[in-house]
RNA sequence: GGGUGUGUAGUUCAGUGGUAGAACGCUACGUUGACAUCGUAGAGGUCGCUAGUUCGAUCCUAGCCACACCCA
């Protein structure tokens, strides 16, 4: 028996978690069609303003994370808004190639088929990657799909499309000519994993425990040694020099002399300059000008030699003594640090912290290496590129990222752009045999300047590298619009109104693309930069992979909806602070969703509707009024929020307005109107009603966009409005006459609160009805009493209101400084209430004791401004009639 | 070493030169026909510390402490 109880409630429970909750599965697909089918992604002409916004290009064979999901919200918020609201609107979207990435993602998959790209050769492998471009590359656009992101599908661009090839090949060009692009002998940072030079920007200093080598050279035809310090000591087999500083005084007799290395018993000059820190180490330099980016810039002040001691792998070259040739370079560091030892020439070793480069790709460490490559003169290019930032043509927001963008800009270095890899824009050079380069669009150009250079045909090669992603990346925000042709969109949507990017690649791209906008199309590529933070875990940590503390947005797609997402991680968007997300605030929003849903339930059943005839300015009711104006107030709150990127703001502004304001308040002070005969009164309820919940619609859509349109066809609201949901705008008349009505309400429900409340403290049940008696209070108040009699008895649970004492235990309370008495049935305990009331009446003496010290307080009058003195003795008054009326109280509840 | 940011309720975070806010969590009570993914009421704060400016500082300034990130 009791089983069949317990089955029977989990029953009845399952039945009711059935119908009364909004669920998006299903939904979310199904409405990403039909916006899709009718085409309101793309740009609609109009003649106001144009909104545009290029999406941060994800690597074409990746996958949504959490950053993305955040990203992605965001600009589909401002989007969805600016198209709402009337603005030609792109958003346009696309992926980039990911040049390292991508390739040792296709390189591993041939791997474990067992087929090595060289095997391959260069053009095989290529057309692989592209097999797997078209295979995977979807992958990540239809995430965004999922998210709900409005771009403009039909005008997907990917980096390596034939349109944005030709512009980053003629970019190339173009800075090649003007000698802003030039290939130069320099140190690189070397990735000998990977085999390619990056740039300084993908490299990661990483503080590790090390081992500092103190090594004995000794001074040539002296018995006599000089000790250095390195946590290399492998590079010593390309040593030039021994620098010291020539304030040292421990040093200076040796400046001059020769020295010898050991192990390669190479002589070498003991040097000064200035650079070697007399404190840090030993104080004495070796200087390895080939394998350190200060030993290079030492060498060059003192015209040293450079020896290479390392292959492209890592491995030592031909440059070292026979028995290295081959090692690995951290087996000849063992090796080398065995040899020392055995010929006493190690004299410690100590156990530092220091930074090492890792790639951050390949995680393994970099070695500068001196190599040629091909550079953009980046110094040249920022020149323009700050000033557009300091004359605020674009703006960061937060604006303090500004200042890491000067910094950066300012101590920019050469950017190098050539990356010895096979996926990516080939550099468009080519070499004849005698090493004369020719720059040029393409081979049959190339040849064309070969022959009128050497005044006859001649074989040329083309270089084998490719450019850094970032190098097309810098073109995106107009390559995508059309650059080089003048494209109705390029003429449209350029600048964009923009970017929206998380601050980790604030150099990497937004610096980039500032720099290329400003030079081949001398405007700015954006007016604005949002700046968004990293998504954490709930704790503050990072997520990595490592940790096992990722979230998966499609999972909690999955579990809550996208819209769940979407507001939570647009709420916690704060400026300057990063979101730390926890499932917890996903399902909270959840919650917010399916209260909505409950709401429009409630609309349903009381077939609220909007008809033709409903005249906002008519209506009559105070609360209706009460709800208009909150909605209004809203309303212009979201709107500054939104275009001020204060979107932690814009939705909380939206979430109290429909969570406390209509579900809390007004839904309850719509029920007793129901509940009447009043058919006027029922019918300007249900309009207004079905009024406020279409606007809640339109004011939640760029946040939840697929709940939102769900209920606006459920309700029909496409047809009254005669828009769909995504194009409706935001437009909304303010009632200033409704501001009576509104603080009519706010006392009101003061009141209500306060009746609530006592009963608590008088431990009387809350849903049982009391009789009350306004004999004490003020007339106009009385009169909103009775304009809104069966609102106020339904939510108060008042039976009863009458205007002269009852013969009853009554207990008086204190609203906003007026009086009223409440009569229940039972005795009462009023220890609590005389408590309250108590601390209340220290309080308001405190105050008052302060306020009037601050009113004896001659330079507080003379220096506070007149409406803070106004306001200070406004309050004084006030507090002293609240005073008398608690005291009143205090000695009734004595009788 | 240089720079940037952060420090406000148990937690996550808003905020303002003039009475300190929200959400979540917590406590008590509650199934009233929209909703228990709920409602009602409540507890909870020396606004990191110390000086200064000011009639008045959580807010401005300086120093210090703690944490995070970036650059070298």
């Amino acid at each position: 028996m009791n089983q069949f109880f317990v089955l029977y409630q989990i029953i009845i429970c399952l039945k009711k978690m059935q119908n009364s909750n909004y669920n998006h599965i299903n939904i979310e697909n199904e409405i990403y069609k039909y916006w899709e089918k009718n085409k309101f992604f793309k740009p609609k002409k109009s003649k106001k303003k144009h909104f545009s916004i290029v999406i941060p290009p994800p690597n074409v064979t990746g996958s949504l994370h959490m950053g993305h999901a955040l990203n992605n919200s965001l600009q589909d918020l401002l989007v969805r808004f600016y198209r709402m609201n009337g603005y030609e609107t792109l958003w346009q979207p696309g992926t980039d190639h990911a040049g390292i990435a991508t390739q040792a993602v296709v390189e591993k998959k041939l791997l474990e088929k067992g087929i090595k790209k060289e095997q391959l050769g260069r053009d095989r492998f290529v057309d692989e990657v592209w097999k797997w471009k078209e295979e995977s590359g979807d992958k990540i656009l239809n995430q965004l799909k999922k998210l709900g992101c409005s771009c403009d599908w039909s005008r997907n661009r990917f980096t390596m499309d034939k349109d944005l090839s030709s512009a980053v090949i003629k970019t190339f060009v173009q800075l090649y000519n003007k000698k802003i692009i030039y290939k130069d002998t320099k140190l690189v940072n070397w990735d000998t994993k990977l085999q390619t030079a990056i740039s300084d920007l993908e490299v990661e200093q990483r503080e590790v425990q090390s081992n500092l080598y103190y090594i004995k050279y000794k001074i040539d035809e002296e018995n006599n040694f000089l000790t250095i310090a390195t946590t290399r000591p492998e590079t010593m087999l390309g040593d030039t020099a021994v620098a010291v500083n020539p304030n040292d005084n421990r040093y200076k007799n040796f400046i001059g002399k020769k020295i010898i290395i050991p192990i390669v018993n190479r002589k070498v000059k003991i040097i000064s300059d200035e650079y070697v820190s007399v404190d840090q180490g030993s104080g004495a330099l070796k200087v390895t000008p080939a394998h350190d980016f200060n030993d290079f810039d030492i060498a060059k002040r003192h015209k040293l030699e450079s020896i290479n001691i390392f292959e492209k792998n890592g491995k030592l070259n031909n440059n070292v003594p026979k028995d290295f040739i081959g090692l690995d370079r951290f087996e000849a560091r063992t090796v080398i640090i065995k040899l020392l030892k055995e010929r006493n020439l190690l004299e410690k070793i100590e156990n530092i912290k220091n930074a090492i480069p890792y790639g951050d790709r390949s995680n393994s460490i970099i070695e500068p290496l001196l190599t040629e490559q091909w550079f953009v003169d980046a110094k040249f290019l920022a020149k323009k590129a700050i000033e557009v930032v300091k004359k605020k043509k674009t703006n960061f927001f937060p604006d303090n990222w500004s200042k890491i963008y000067f910094q950066w800009m300012n101590n920019i270095q050469p950017w190098c752009i050539s990356r010895q890899l096979w996926w990516g824009h080939r550099i468009p050079a080519w070499y004849s045999k005698d090493k004369k380069i020719f720059v040029a669009e393409n081979e049959q150009e190339a040849k064309k300047i070969a022959k009128k250079y050497y005044k006859k045909h001649v074989e040329l090669k083309k270089d084998e590298d490719v450019l850094d992603t970032w190098f097309s990346s810098a073109l995106w925000p107009f390559a995508t619009l059309g650059w080089p042709k003048k494209t109705y969109e390029l003429k449209r949507f350029y600048p964009t109104s923009v970017l929206v990017t998380g601050f980790d690649i604030i150099f990497f791209w937004v610096a980039r693309m500032m720099m290329m906008g400003n030079y081949l199309i001398k405007k700015v590529p954006f007016s604005k930069v949002y700046v968004h933070a990293l998504v954490r875990d709930e704790k503050g940590q990072k997520m990595s992979k490592s940790k096992g503390n990722v979230i998966d947005p499609l999972d909690i797609i999955n579990k809550y909806g996208a819209d769940s997402l979407r507001f939570t991680l647009i709420s916690m968007a704060a400026p300057g602070r990063d979101v730390k997300l926890s499932e917890d605030r996903v399902k909270g929003y959840r919650n917010f969703i399916n209260k909505i849903w409950n709401a429009n339930k409630f609309s349903k059943l009381n077939s609220c509707k909007l008809s033709k005839k409903f005249n906002i300015k008519k209506t009559k009711i105070d609360v209706n009024k009460w709800i208009y104006f909150e909605l209004v107030k809203t309303n212009n709150e979201a709107k500054r929020y939104i275009s001020n990127f204060r979107f932690d703001e814009a939705s909380r502004v939206i979430y109290q307005f429909v969570w406390h304001s209509y579900c809390d308040w007004y839904i309850e002070s719509l029920k007793p109107i129901f509940d009447s005969n009043n058919e006027k009164n029922i019918e300007e309820s249900r309009n207004m009603s079905a009024f406020i919940q279409s606007n809640i619609l339109i004011l939640l859509h760029p946040f939840i966009p697929f709940f939102t349109e769900r209920v606006w066809q459920d309700f029909k609201f496409n047809k009254y409005f005669k828009m769909p949901l995504m194009l409706k705008d935001w437009d909304i008349k303010s009632q200033s006459t409704f501001s009576k009505s509104y603080k009519k309400i706010d006392w009101l429900l003061e009141l209500v609160t306060s009746i609530r409340s006592t009963k608590v403290d008088l431990n009387i049940s809350p849903g049982s009805f009391i009789n009350i008696s306004t004999n004490e209070l003020n007339s106009d108040k009385i009169t909103i009493i009775n304009d809104n009699l069966r609102v106020f008895k339904r939510l108060g649970r008042v039976t009863d209101v009458s205007n002269s004492e009852l013969n009853k235990n009554g207990v008086k309370i204190n609203v906003g400084g007026e009086v009223i008495t409440l009569y229940f049935d039972q005795n009462l305990n009023l220890n609590k209430q005389k408590q309250k009331i108590s601390n209340k009446v220290n309080d308001l003496n405190q105050k008052i004791t302060e306020i009037n010290s601050k009113l004896k307080n001659k330079s507080f009058l003379k220096n506070a401004p007149k409406q803070i003195v106004q306001k200070e003795k406004k309050a004084l008054i006030e507090y002293k009639i609240e005073l008398k009326k608690l005291n009143s109280i205090v000695n009734s509840i004595k009788n």
